[in-house]
DNA sequence: TTTGTATATTTGTATAGACAATTAAACAAA
DNA sequence: TTTGTTTAATTGTCTATACAAATATACAAA
């Protein structure tokens, strides 16, 4: 029985809900006609004012339409996704490191289908994030992209549900979150730390150190392929040559690193910074030092900012592609590809620049 | 009498307009109470449904909101600008020069107060612009902060004026339009150049170059602002060492314009790289020309971007704060303040680094 | 003082029935 | 073929009536 009469639930309620239903379920498709009011009638045993009322809440709802002298049609559900052409990115911060990249390809690539992108910066901080993510879920963004803040994984997590409960899909671009079924664009870090170390090394580097935090995804995967460099190539791993912070990024801590390595010089002849911008403190550090590079010391870095003023050999990481990249899988997954969630590496490549001495 | 019965028009509708009416016309008030449907009926001559009939409608639509037992009541035509809690933002390019400042400043004085700020590139460009404050519209933004393109004045003024059609307010930011009555955020360009030039006359230099377009406003201040001091400190102005480009920033053509000025070196001892990015170049022209700053020449630029690998002594302009102020300017205006339009110049400071000799 | 109870008012839900307006489709006329 | 007319189906508008639910207020009881 559609209605139970004893219910304290108003009948036109029950009957709009059941229309729902039937709607959800598949059993009016779109276009398709629903009975006519008098056959609801008799169907539900109402009187069809009431009948009336619980169509006229959906025509509201923008379930139903109503066509005199036709009936009552069910509509395609997708009134509210003309709204949602607003996509949110919660990056770090827009002034440093590749966030500026990252943004741009991601505008660019919405602005080619005319979305538009919400700028949220995180500074890192999880409760930032999560202010971002209110925001943007009161403003009824389509979709998400995400680089997940400097936090534990647990409450990236929290953050990635918030959105997922709502409907929102979200990518995570560049580090990646454990055990999260969620899309993810990102670049191949393991093998260009390696192939950036194996460059070192055939450069005739044997004692290279590194330096950088453990708290990313991706600067660990870029400490395994300096590993599986240094042991393919048959060098022991020295432990005192990885130097590595658990933090976000701090440029006091990674000068003191920077003035231990060029100090100390126990025979390290080569650098690899965990990303440019560490690789730029090497440099002020060396200045400080009178010292310079790379006839002092070789150094690399990783991501190819575009700093004029040093000739860095380091990693190019297609930032604004995977911000590019990124927008994209929003989309197919705002447009309704409801595939399993797919994973997007971007392949890095060497540029070759000066901050290396055989 | 409200209704007429031997209208087409409906009788609910009639009613619905009536009361419509009678709240625009500030009969009924907010938050008063409108005749309870019994009275209705009695006035109108219609039937208690009827009645509900275009109420429920006047509910939909947000002008009446019903209490058990208490009645009907007007409510607050205010609901559109709940919504209105996006601010656009119309910059150059977020990976260049000092816009990742000013969108940060601008997106962290949002976030005070609850506001997402949708980030558009126009690359300078005209086009682009117009394209993105399509969208902007489209997306009812409360408000714009506008850095007008490299285009004509003419063509900036479309734009603001695009916005202004739809009652959506403009904030200028550090470039200025002439003849448009809107609000502008920007720093003192002519005092900063002043004081830089002075700095430098005082430093001792007598031949001091300038490089910069003639295109923006601000950078027509500047050179303004060099020619005061040299007149004020009796120096004559050679008009061969004013090297202006028309057009927007293009590394090649002030590359052109460094190795110009350092290989002749007519007794030129200073230049006046009209902003960063140019006094950047120097640097790379002088490394290739094998010369050092400040040793061979002295240089000074402006707008204090964060290079560390040179130590440019520069004009600082407060462009977070730029940021910033255009934000607040543009909430007060939202939230109504419908004063004169409102010019706000933030002063800039000289900071002294490395890359002045006397 | 606090808590519970009754009352009156107003909106909320529901029924039954009538006629109007719209319009696809069939049919008729030009 | 085109144009006009009729018909029947269906939603749209409206009346009259009844009872339900919520709740401000007043009053009573603890």
């Amino acid at each position: 029985m559609i209605i139970d009469r004893s219910s304290p639930i108003p009948q036109y309620f029950q009957l709009q809900t059941w229309l729902i239903e039937q709607i959800e379920q598949g059993v009016f498709k779109p276009s398709d006609k629903i009975p006519t009011e008098e056959e609801l009638a008799q169907i539900t045993g109402l009187a069809r004012a009431t009948i009336r009322q619980a169509i006229q809440n959906l025509v509201n709802l923008g379930y139903l339409s109503r066509k005199r002298r036709l009936g009552t049609f069910v509509l395609n559900r997708e009134i509210e996704t003309d709204k949602r052409t607003i996509i949110g990115i919660l990056i770090p911060d827009i002034r440093r490191g590749y966030a500026p990249e990252l943004a741009r390809g991601a505008e660019d690539e919405a602005a080619r289908s005319k979305h538009s992108l919400i700028l949220c910066n995180t500074d890192d901080l999880f409760v930032k994030a999560d202010f971002h993510a209110d925001r943007l879920i009161d403003n009824n963004v389509g979709g998400v992209i995400f680089v997940p803040t400097a936090a534990s994984d647990e409450k990236n997590r929290l953050i990635v549900e918030k959105f997922i409960r709502k409907n929102i899909p979200v990518v995570l671009a560049d580090r990646s979150i454990p055990d999260l079924n969620v899309d993810l664009v990102t670049t191949d870090n393991f093998d260009g730390a390696y192939e950036i170390t194996k460059y070192l090394i055939l450069k005739g580097h044997q004692r290279i150190a590194i330096t950088l935090s453990t708290l990313f995804s991706t600067e660990r995967q870029r400490l395994e392929g300096y590993k599986k460099a240094l042991t393919n190539y048959k060098i022991p791993i020295d432990h005192t040559l990885i130097l590595t912070d658990n933090g976000p990024f701090n440029e006091k801590q990674y000068l003191k690193f920077a003035h231990t390595l060029l100090k100390q010089k126990n025979n390290v002849t080569a650098v690899f910074a965990g990303h440019d911008r560490i690789a730029l403190l090497f440099y002020s550090a060396a200045n400080q030092l009178g010292l310079s590079i790379p006839e002092d010391i070789s150094i690399v870095g990783y991501d190819d900012l575009h700093f004029t003023t040093v000739a860095l050999t380091t990693m190019h990481q297609p930032i604004y592609e995977m911000g590019q990249e990124s927008m994209r899988l929003i989309m197919s997954r705002i447009s309704g590809d409801i595939k399993e969630s797919k994973e997007i590496i971007l392949k890095s490549y060497l540029v070759e620049r000066c901050s290396v001495l055989p």
